[in-house]
DNA sequence: AATGAATGAGAATTCATTCAT
DNA sequence: CATGAATGAATTCTCATTCAT
């Protein structure tokens, strides 16, 4: 049984819960593309609610706080990510099969997710002490059970110098270069060349052939 | 002839250039602490000059902006890194050498310098934009440099899959690992050990042997 | 022939007068508790709406303003004073019985209703300023008969050092002081024992014997 | 020895002390005169600053928050009140001469300070609990003083019906109808003369001969 | 009649920057 | 050069009130 890390619920003013859902996506998504080009302090809540098409008091029927829009940004990206993950492995026994699948799926979240990732990386700081330990925990819940997928099935790779924590922590940092390196990459190599080519190269550091 | 990117000049009011040199590098070593605790917006300009021990209107006789201090910092990470490795290839021919040597000086530079890592790539964004273009140059010119090297050294490991390109940007990319996740792998592992092993890894995934 | 102060009379959009009355009746209550809790600046309509049950808008179906919901505490405050003296002089004739009933009957009227005392006393600034001047007139008409009673019947007590304006004031003043020192007067002495006391410290200050 | 209760110190980012001694004093002079006319929640921080002649934000290098300015009003009211009735006694021996002077130097010190005494009734409960306690404990620690002195000479007074607690009350609760009764009491009857009343009030209350 | 989402006018507070001393 | 008081623009958050459903 897999013990699963807490996440804070947010509460709203508005009671009718679709409409919550709706409103939080589109606040999401402005937050977002906002953050992105200013930073979480420089990004106001009046540009933010601009976008959504909302008056900038209405934003807070939605949210108590401009923290609690940075930490719905982060869940979501830390939840995307796990999904993707689970997903990926569901059903699957073999170990070697397992490792190659999840960092396959793990690539592709990071890359498919650059928005999100970026502004964990970039942001998670400004997350107040209690959201800061929330997402942590996941993300290291997320680490341990690479690590232990590591562990498992590529035993030529770990050794003193690159213990299974080092090279999980390379399999989960790796890809965010796709997301802090955006505006670099795009010009070399697109998305799914950008996957292939970052899963091969970590293949060879575990030193797996993912095809056997 | 390598064309060098331009650098800006911050001014002061200061003249004694002695002087200025001192109290900036004060300036500089107290932002470093209070940025990386508190991010760039949230560290306030008396935080700073608390901590150098003069009068918070004292710091802009040094520096006409806070602004000018994020650059300044931003500036001396990229020096320093620059400086490092092409201390360590400096008179080197054999290319492979070249190569090898470059990686290790810059893996060393990226995890002696962590906290001027982490401010430029946490808070990079919040430079103004002609400082944002000016620092990106500059790494963009390092980065060049090493995907030379790593075509003209490495040809077995150079594909469709992963470019010289990409190539390049992993082994400048990784490396910042060390500051992103200070906190992770200062209990997994240490200085010294973390340059070897992502020397090693890299070496791996470049499929070059250091030691011929 | 008694000419009565005016009195405001508040609209509200509902046209069932049973409904208005019971529930502005709730709404009263409510508000009541809410202000004396947190003052009426702080008290907030969502807050009163909630202990009544209904929803934030719909006080505005009973009510046109915040500020009206003050005004009909501080009316119901002083007509239930008023009322309360009334009754105890009705058909009294004798001018010293008549006093002395009088002050009886305020200083139960003010210990019984400390909770509306109060928030006339702490928060009356905060009507409009015809709503003050409403609730000014009708304290003074009762100010202005309780004067009367006084020079009427208590000849010994009035001089030049205590006009029968001052002591009119003070009677219907020092009662006051179950609702300001509401917490600190419970600890020493209960509702009827404050009366008594009260009642006995202003006829040995007015030099009536009331029991003759 | 008396244990005096606590006051709380309040910061100020201005380091000339008397600069900040001069400043505070504009600044509760203005504030008093804001709060009085509208009410400490409708009193704006802008408008006191226009008052003094700065602008908003230079208040806050005085006080921390508005918060602050209530509680300097508060304990001002409270200290001078303190002050007076302590001067009042200070070297009188004999019991009915302490209890005679310090009722005089109570009733003057409320005359004297309407305006702080207002605030503290009408606003008081607007201070963070911190701040109630400290102002509620040094009240109480009058109060106790004053009970004290009444215990000791006024035994006629004191009885079943007029416990010395209740009497103590209202020494210090009578004279506050200066403040909550000023504009009514102003046209009836002029400063000394109000005292003058009032301590005889009091005295025949207490059944006391001040001139004996 | 009741609801409750939307509004938007404030209000307190913060802080980089200036400049007189 | 150093100081530090003054500034004022900017920003988050609150809440009474409205009005379409």
């Amino acid at each position: 049984m897999v013990e699963m890390p807490a996440t804070r619920s947010v509460v709203s003013s508005v009671k009718n819960a679709d409409l919550v859902a709706e409103r939080r996506e589109q606040i999401l998504r402005a937050a977002i593309e906002v953050i992105l080009m200013r930073g979480f302090h420089a990004a106001t809540s009046s540009e933010i609610a601009d976008r959504v098409g909302i008056a900038q008091g209405s934003l807070y029927n939605y949210v108590r706080s401009k923290g609690d829009i940075l930490y719905l940004i982060c869940d979501e990206a830390v939840s995307r990510y796990h999904d993707a993950v689970a997903a990926a492995i569901e059903g699957v026994t073999d170990p070697r099969q397992r490792l190659v699948r999840a960092i396959r799926a793990a690539v592709e979240a990071q890359v498919r997710h650059r928005n999100h990732i970026l502004i964990v990386m970039r942001e998670g700081h400004a997350l107040d002490p209690q959201g800061q330990a929330l997402i942590r925990d996941r993300v290291d819940s997320f680490f341990d059970r690479m690590k232990a997928m590591v562990t498992e099935c590529a035993p030529d790779a770990v050794s003193a110098e690159a213990s299974a924590a080092l090279l999980a922590e390379i399999i989960t940092y790796l890809p965010t270069m796709a997301a802090m390196r955006r505006w670099r990459l795009r010009q070399e190599i697109g998305g799914q060349a950008l996957v292939d080519s970052l899963c091969l190269l970590l293949f060879r550091m575990l030193q797996i052939d993912p095809d056997v």
